[in-house]
Parts: C-alpha cells; structure tokens; sequence
RNA sequence: GCCCUGGUGGUGGAACUGGUAGACACGCAGGACUUAAAAUCCUGUUCGCCGAAAAAGCGAGUGCGGGUUCGAUUCCCGCCUGGGGCACCA
C-alpha cells in the first residue's frame, strides 16, 4: 500500500468537515488558547505561496495546544469592505458585494485543501450588516464617549454634560479646542447648536473640519498610514493635503496608554518600536516670548501697546538651551505672520508663502532645500532681554506643537544649516563641545553664555529652566506627540455607513433598534458632489428618517451621513466577533469574552505596525473604558511572519533593426532569445560572444528572408513564468506554448543545449509572473507536504524568496514515515511488540525536541527533528505500533492528513486530535555525561563532567597534567570540565 | 541621516543561556537494484595541503579588522554590506 496523499487528504477534509471535529465551545473546565491569524482582504488574485505561511504557523499552534489539553480557539474570516473591490466594481460594472462573494469562496476552497482546523461556523465578513450592525454600535459607543483626563479613561458624554451643568468645562479641558473656556451658567445659556459644537470637541469619534490627505484618483480621504511618500498606498496615486469636514478618532487622547501598554504585551522590539516612534512621544516645555514693540512703529506708531501683547508661542525639548537662540521660525501658515510682518518685509513674506504654498508634500520630502525669509520682527529672550529675529520657514511644521520653534544652532542641526545659509551669527553656549562646524545635541556639556545656567549641566538645566519658566507665568511643561487623529470616513460607497443624522448642523445618532444602517444595494459608485461620497446621490437612503414615521425624536427632516468607514473600522474589532460570532443582542456577550479573553497568539505581516495593530489597540481600550469587555491590550503575543519573495526569472530577448528589400517582411513575428551566460559575456564586452550573437541573429533571420541585412539589434530583459522554468533552465516546450504560443516559432542561443535563465528576487506578483500558486503544489505533492516545507523553508519570522526545488526532500520524508507503517509488498509492517530502549531513546528525543521548537515557534527545526527520527527509526528497522502511534500524535499539527490516517489504520477509531498527547520521560534518553565530584587541594569543588567514554584513570591524568586545571587549582574555583571523546575541551569557572 | 534586523558550504538553513561549527534538506558525484526508467537504498560532499589511491594527518575557516576569554557564529569596539522602518516632529 502506498502513500496517496491524493485519495488520503479529501477523504479527511470531508470528515473533519461532518464530524465538525474543530467546532469549539466554551468550556471552563479546561484551559483556553486563543490564536488567531490577521483575517485576509479578499483579493480577486486568490492565494499565492506566501499567504499561507502564517495560516500554516497557526494551525500547528492551535492543533498543537489542542492536543496538550488546551480549549483552542483558532477562526477565520474575511476583511470584506474595501477600496479595491469598489475599483474593480467601476471597472468592470460588478458589485462590490458580488465579486468579494466570488472572491471568498476561492479563498475559502483554497484554504480548505491546505487542511487547515478553521471553525468555519465562526467566519465572520466584515460586510454583512449582521457584523457592521455592530461596527456601527462600536462606532455609536466611541461618539458617545469623551476622554476623561483626570481618571486617564472613556466615560461616557452624558457624565461629561453633567460636569457642564455643575462647573463649566473648568475640570475638563477641551481637547478639541483648548481655547474653549465657559462657565456653568454660560453653558446653560447656549443653544443646542452650540452646545453640541462643543461636545463634539469632546467626542471619541467626532466630525470637524481639518486638513486631511486628499486623493484625487481614489475619490477619496486616506489615514495617515495609507499615504506613503506622499502618494496612495493602493495604487500609488498622488495625495494632496486638503480642508474637509471629516470624522475622525480622538486617538490621541490614547496615546500615553498606548505607548505603555506595549510594556505588557509580546510584541517584537521592531514593532514596539515603530508604534514608539509612530505615537512619537517627547517632553519639554512651551515658551511664550515677548515681541518687540519697536518693530511695529515704523508701520503704525500707535499700534505699539498692542504689539506689546503680542506673543510668540514656541515647543521646545531642550529649554536648557534657551540662552542660545539666536533666531525664532514659525511655520508659513503660522497665523501671527500677518500681524508681526513689517512694512520692508512684507514684500518678500508675501511672495515666500507663495512659493511655499506651490511646492507640494511630495516636493518638499523630495529635496530638502534650505529656504526661509526674515520677518523683520524680533523677540526678547525673557532672561537676557536680548533681540532675537523671527524668520518663517517651510522646516517648522505647523502641524506640530506650536507650529514655532526657538532656533539654537549650536546645539540642532537644522538650526545650524539654516543659520549658516543665511548668516545669523552663532552664540555657543556648549564650550569646547561646539567646534564651530557642525551643530552638537549633547545633553552633557557644561553650559556657558548662559547667565544663572552658567556651569550647569545641560541635562540638569532642563528642569530648573522650566521651573523658573513657570515661576515668571511665562512657560510651562509640556508633552507631545506626533500622531495625529485618525481621520475615520471615506468617500466611497462599499463601507459601513455611519449611523449618523445631520439636521440642522448637528449630528444625531440612531437608535440601537434602528441598526444596522444598511448600505442600499445602487449600481452607480460615482462620487458625489464636494467629496460627499456616493451615498449622496441617493436621496432615497439619505433621508430615509426624515418621514414622519421615522421613529428618530427631532430629527425629521434631517439626512443620513454620506460617507462610508474606513477599511480598519470592521477590522478593528473583529477578534471580538469571533467569540460570539452569532449573538444578535450585543457585539459579544461578556460572559464569552471574559472566557476567551485576550487573543493568545496573533500571526500576521509586520505592515499593520502603525495601522490596524494601533487602532485595534484603542477600540480594545475604549471597550474596556466603557465597561464592555474585561482586557484592555487585544493581543497578548505578536507573531510576524515574514514575506515570501518572488524568484523571478528573465529571458533576453533580440530586438533589432534591419534594412531589406522586404520592408513588409514579418520579421515582427521573428522572437530571438539568448541564453544568460552569452548576455553576461556580451556585456563584458567579449567579442566571441558578440560574433556569436551576430552569427546566430543572421541564421535566424535567413529562415525569413534572404535579403534581410541587419542594421542594429539591442537585448532586452523580460520577465519569464517561473512555473516553466526549472531551476534556472527554461523549459522550451512550454515556454513555447506560454502565452497561447506567442513565441511557438522562437529561436535559442543555447548554452550547452540549455536555455539558462537570469534569476532576481522581486515581491511576488502577477505581473512579475513570479507567482506561486498552492494548488498545483497540494496536488502534486499533497497538503501534508506543501504545509511542512513551507515550514522548513526556514524561520517564521524571516522573509525569504519563494523556491520550490526543495518540496522533494519534504515529500520523500513523508512517503519514508508511511513506510514505517507499510511496506510495498507486505503491506501491513507495524508490531505490537515492546520497543527496546534505543528505540525508546529516539521517541523520547522526539518528544523533547518537538515540544521545544513548537513552542518557540522554531517549526523549521522541528520539521528537521521529525526527518531524524525517521531516518533513525528507519535504520533501526523500528515498526513497533507504541513508537509509532506517539510519533503520529508528535506530527499531527505539521501533517494532520496523513497523521490521521495512519492513525486510524492502526485501528484506532476518532480524530487523532482527541489522543492524549505523549509525555518526555528523560529517564529514557540516555544521559551523554556523567558527573564526578572532585577535590582539589583538599577542597571540594563544584563537579565535572565528562564524557561516558572517558575513564577514571584517563580523568584523573587530565586533571593532574592539564596546567589549566593547575592554574584553577590555585584559587579560582572549577565547577566544570567537559570531556567529549575522552578529550578535555573545556572548563568552566 | 536616525532606529531596528540580518551576513555561516554550490543552495535553503542548524548550533537553546560562550563549549566537537556546518544538524536537516536541496543540489552534485559515485554505487546498488532494474532489460530500461521511475521509485528506493548506500557512499561521499566547507576549503586548502600531503598523497596513485585508501586510511590517516596537517592548516585555515561563520562579512572585514581588532579586543575580552582556557575557549567566540555567540560578548565588546571600529568598519563593510543586504533587508525593513522613520525621515525636517524642534
């Protein structure tokens, strides 16, 4: 009987799928594992070798912890709303709902035939409203909800209304707006209107108006993690900066939890890092500075008391400093320009900010020129009273802190080059530690120049500076972050509609009854008018409420919200669904997340660093804030499996020109390729290579036309179907026939009677035709073998380009474990006879090293430790049914088909996963050393150890003649040596 | 520029906390079985030297140059280099 994978592994896919062998329940009783993979977009290009890497990582984990006694929980499903689902729907006239209905039933056949123990009762889409009824809800919880500072947590907006009616907002600084300052009775005293302006300054999830990434081609606004490089991550379209009114996530009110929560959760250093860097936390203080009087006279002599109020407002880390600036910049939007201008600079102010405001973002990442203009106003240092120039620059964001900054070129960089091209003298406040040449950010020298700083420490100097600062009323400590609010709506159709009524300019939430807010099922997508999105050209589903049946108190009249949710709306919860995957009550019922709690393992690409994994983190908080679920981090540990490249491979193709007498000759038709060693040698410029490709262009032609001369010829690279390639050898015949036989009448350049491939390792994609696709590997070689290659390809976590020469090795290993089991022509070959203690040595090595590598995720290792214990139990002619039936529980999370049908050939009857899992005893694995306590100079010492074949006299000898043991025996203590092979190589002290 | 991460045979990669570097596999070479092929099995395979060959031996060797240590792929310092992230964040 042989291993037919082909008959073995549908059968099994079938009856895991009827017995509903990996349906999962809540069970307290045991111990529960949650491990979960980041759900797929469900892309039109299907699956290629590199998706499953994780897929397969986490199924070992979850069989493997299921098999320990573990209640796992291990769902799939689908991140279902989307960008190019609604492109492809404009393209090609199909409904977003159709083609991702089309797409997830690839994905999931797929999936199926790798075998992987999904519960597919849980999959949950991002697109149905039973799901989005509840994104919605969420959505509804965080409008609701306010930041409350004092207690660091969401509570919600009608506790913040209260505190208004006792107290104004004198306990709770706007964070909208912090401008914002109204008493007890002057709130009572406004409108609804404005009362709900304000709250919405408030809000968790808010509406206003702000600067946002426009993309023009996409139609729509992008977060700040979709744009990169100043254009669209999808598609790589252009984004401008614009002015809209959107909604957004008051995520920076989370941005101190987010940033310590990552010391309680597993994540790679690589990763807490870029949300490190993302949140972009910094402390220092907020400097006011006076600006001079005297600038203003010369415009309008009696504006002089005023000009006295005026202020600049500057951020600064390294107030320690402030006796070296020597010049401000506010940023060209700073709105104190107008006013602090003067008369002979308002010339060339006017025309900077014009040519400011033409340089885009791209621009101005791309060439970091040094640019500015001089405002011909000046500040007083508030200690020495000295006047400092106030320039504007396009290198002061206004986006960030004050959008002005205190400029000491001696101790910043960018100070230093810009006070370098524009000649403002350098004050050094550092000493010997500023050469003159370059600018020093040392915290540690001694400060001079620096009045009552002077022999300071600068590190030191910090906190005396800003205490002094807030003694004088003149500064203060101040904390701040780089990230910005999430803009959270999307001009597009195929997303969650906000459940949101607009009359009157004020936004009211619908009812929990009236949920979900269904997306109306249109065939037109085009944007609607002023980026409102689709949804506006419906007036039908806009005013939907505005009937007087509509059950929604005060608002009638009033019109739905256009926009749509961004992608990471559905995606930011969705490991909450799964627990509860059909509960139409509530989002998830809190006994069930209490039981599940945190996902234990999450698995997925390090490219949600700063998208999904942050906002997925503050919906978690918030829930939790609120009260409706009892962790408040998602994922306990962070898996990131690494990205399989592409190998693409290229062939060299002749293009040429030629004179004849047959301008009309076909010689389009003529395809030419030259093997890659003669392109390599052509291009070193080998003049037999040359003559050989010229000799060989000529032969080809001549096949044509007689009367063709060869004008000039070029050799161009063009990537070929790795799947007709093999290794680097092309296959001619298919190649041939690639491409409906385009090139069915190419001529070769061969190499040794070869045509050889160019080879570069490219990201994997269609149109590099260097995809791999799992099927045509599961049916060749079969799941089992597919699953432990792409393990054994190498570590989870690194990225590597896909190679498929190796799969053999991994298949002969498994056809070599069936044979344990059956011989071709005996048949049955297993025993019931007891195992001998080598054989019971190799099993316990097994187990140990088994268990080791699944737990740390080593799984190439552990593919390795399996071909071992093959190989050994193979030479040891080892077919004993205790080994063997241990060894098939061992493998049953790498390879479940076969494990499971030798399993049951063995006559046992049930899922192989329902088998108590085996125990390492040590006692079987023969100890490699022994220990000896030894003496020395009278003492006794530690121990050493040696090698078993070592003899006593042997040890003795060593330890008497070696003068490294000598020179330990004069005092330091010995506490190992090691022998291997009777040789000392080693001691330990 | 800054931060993270890697660099080991012809190839993918092992070596958990410093202890026989190259496990396991691919590829390659040779052999067995077979009319033949496939499949399977066996042997060899870091490089160099010494050898007709075998056995055995010697030397070097984990990107490069130093250091710590009895001992370094592993730790420290300085470079070179691949990959990823951030990029005027004051």
């Amino acid at each position: 009987m042989e291993y037919n994978f082909t008959a073995i592994e549908p059968k099994w896919q079938d009856k895991w799928k009827d017995d509903g062998i990996y349906k999962v329940n809540l069970d307290p009783s045991k111990p529960k594992y949650y491990v979960l993979d980041m759900f797929p977009y469900p892309s039109g290009a299907g699956l290629h070798v590199g998706h499953p890497l994780g897929y397969i990582a986490s199924d070992i984990v979850s069989r493997f912890k299921r098999l320990k006694g573990f209640n796992v929980l291990h769902p799939m499903g689908f991140d279902a709303f989307g960008l190019p689902a609604e492109q492809y729907a404009i393209e090609h006239g199909i409904h977003p709902k159709k083609s991702t209905e089309t797409n997830i039933s690839n994905f999931i056949a797929q999936l199926t035939k790798i075998g992987f123990c999904y519960d597919w009762d849980r999959e949950v889409r991002t697109c149905e409203p039973s799901y989005y009824k509840w994104t919605q809800w969420i959505f509804l919880q965080l409008f609701n909800s306010f930041y409350n500072r004092q207690q660091q947590k969401a509570v919600p907006i009608t506790e913040l209304i209260k505190a208004f009616d006792a107290n104004g907002n004198a306990n709770h600084i706007c964070p909208g707006d912090n401008s914002i300052h109204f008493t007890a009775a002057e709130w009572k005293a406004y409108t609804e209107k404005e009362q709900q302006d304000i709250l919405m300054n408030y809000r968790l999830a808010f509406c206003g108006y702000g600067e946002v990434n426009w993309c023009e081609a996409l139609g729509t606004v992008l977060a700040n993690d979709e744009v990169v490089n100043g254009v669209s991550e999808r598609g790589g379209h252009p984004v401008v900066k614009k002015k809209l009114r959107q909604w957004y996530l008051r995520i920076t009110e989370y941005a101190d939890r987010l940033l310590t929560g990552l010391e309680t959760i597993e994540f790679s250093e690589a990763m807490k890092e870029m949300q490190t860097n993302w949140i972009g936390k910094s402390s220092g203080a907020e400097i006011s500075f006076k600006l001079q009087a005297a600038s203003y006279k010369q415009e309008q002599s009696n504006l002089q008391l005023a000009a006295c109020s005026l202020e600049l407002l500057v951020y600064t880390t390294r107030p320690d400093t402030i006796f070296g600036v020597d010049f401000m910049v506010v940023a060209p939007e700073h709105e104190l320009i107008e006013k602090i201008t003067t008369a002979e600079q308002k010339e060339a102010v006017e025309a900077y900010i014009t040519y400011v405001k033409s340089r885009s973002d791209r621009e101005r990442q791309a060439e970091k020129k040094i640019t500015g203009c001089f405002t011909g106003a000046y500040a007083i240092n508030p200690f020495d009273g000295r006047e400092i120039p106030v320039w504007i620059s396009e290198y002061v964001l206004a986006g960030y802190g004050t959008g002005a900054i205190m400029a000491v070129p001696c101790g910043d960089e960018r100070d230093f080059k810009f006070a370098n091209h524009f000649n403002i003298p350098v004050t050094n406040i550092i000493g010997d530690a500023f050469d003159g040449t370059e600018a020093n950010a040392t915290k540690d020298a001694i400060l001079s120049n620096s009045g009552f700083l002077d022999g300071m420490k600068m590190r030191d100097a910090i906190e005396v500076v800003i205490n002094k600062l807030e003694e004088m009323g003149i500064g203060k400590r101040k904390v701040n972050y780089k990230m910005r609010d999430a803009a959270f709506s999307r001009q597009r159709y195929w997303g969650e509609p906000f459940p949101i009524v607009w009359k009157d300019g004020i936004a009211y939430p619908l009812e929990e009854t009236q949920l979900p807010l269904e997306l109306p099922d249109v065939e037109s997508y085009s944007p609607g008018p002023e980026g409102e999105g689709p949804l506006a050209n419906i007036p039908e589903w806009t005013t939907q409420f505005a009937t007087p049946q509509s059950p929604l108190q005060g608002v009638r009249g009033g019109m739905l919200e256009t926009n749509t949710m961004p992608g990471y709306a559905g995606s930011s919860w969705y490991f909450l669904r799964y627990m509860d995957p059909h509960n139409d009550k509530n989002f998830c019922d809190r006994t069930i997340s209490d039981y599940w709690n945190q996902v234990d393992l999450y698995i997925g690409g390090t490219e949600h660093a700063v998208g999904h994994l942050l906002y997925s983190r503050m919906w978690t908080k918030a829930l939790y804030d609120l009260g409706h679920i009892g962790f408040d981090e998602p994922f306990r540990k962070l898996l990131n499996q690494g990205m399989i490249q592409g190998s693409s491979r290229f062939v060299y193709r002749v293009v040429f020109t030629y004179d004849s007498e047959f301008k009309n000759a076909p010689l389009t038709n003529v395809f030419m390729f030259i093997s890659k060693n003669t392109v390599d040698e052509y291009n070193n410029n080998s003049v037999t290579a040359k003559e050989k490709i010229q000799e060989f262009i000529a032969n080809s032609i001549a096949k044509y036309s007689e009367s063709v001369k060869l004008r000039n010829y070029q050799i161009i690279e063009t990537h070929v179907d790795v799947n007709i390639v093999d290794g680097v050898e092309l296959d001619i015949e298919a190649f041939k026939k690639w491409r409906n036989g385009e090139y069915a009448n190419a001529e070769f350049l061969f190499e040794d009677g070869k045509y050889i491939c160019g080879v570069e390792v490219e990201k994997m994609s269609k149109s590099k035709f260097n995809t791999v696709n799992p099927d045509t590997l599961v049916e060749k070689f079969g799941a089992d073998t597919f699953r432990m290659y792409e393990m054994f390809l190498g570590p989870v976590d690194q990225s590597k380009p896909w190679d498929t020469k190796g799969i053999e090795g991994v298949h002969r290993f498994l056809k070599k474990l069936w044979r344990l089991f059956f011989d071709e022509t005996k048949g049955k070959v297993w025993t019931d006879a007891a195992p001998t203690a080598e054989e019971l040595k190799v099993l316990h090595r097994t187990i140990k090293k088994i268990e080791d590598d699944t737990e740390r995720y080593s799984f190439n290792t552990a593919v390795s430790g399996f071909m071992i214990c093959v190989n050994e139990l193979s030479d040891l002619k080892c077919h004993k049914k205790e080994i063997l039936e241990s060894l098939l529980i061992l493998i049953t999370p790498y390879a479940p088909h076969i494990a499971e049908e030798l399993w049951q050939q063995l006559g046992n009857s049930g899922s192989i996963l329902d088998a108590s899992y085996p125990v390492f005893n040590a006692a079987h694995v023969t100890e490699t050393s022994k220990e000896y306590p030894v003496s020395i100079n009278g003492k006794m010492r530690t121990s050493l150890t040696i090698a078993l074949d070592a003899t006593e006299d042997q040890v003795k000898e060593l330890v008497l003649t070696n003068e490294l043991v000598q020179k330990w025996m004069e005092g330091k203590p010995l506490k190992k040596l090691i022998f291997v092979k009777g040789k000392m190589i080693n001691v330990v002290v």
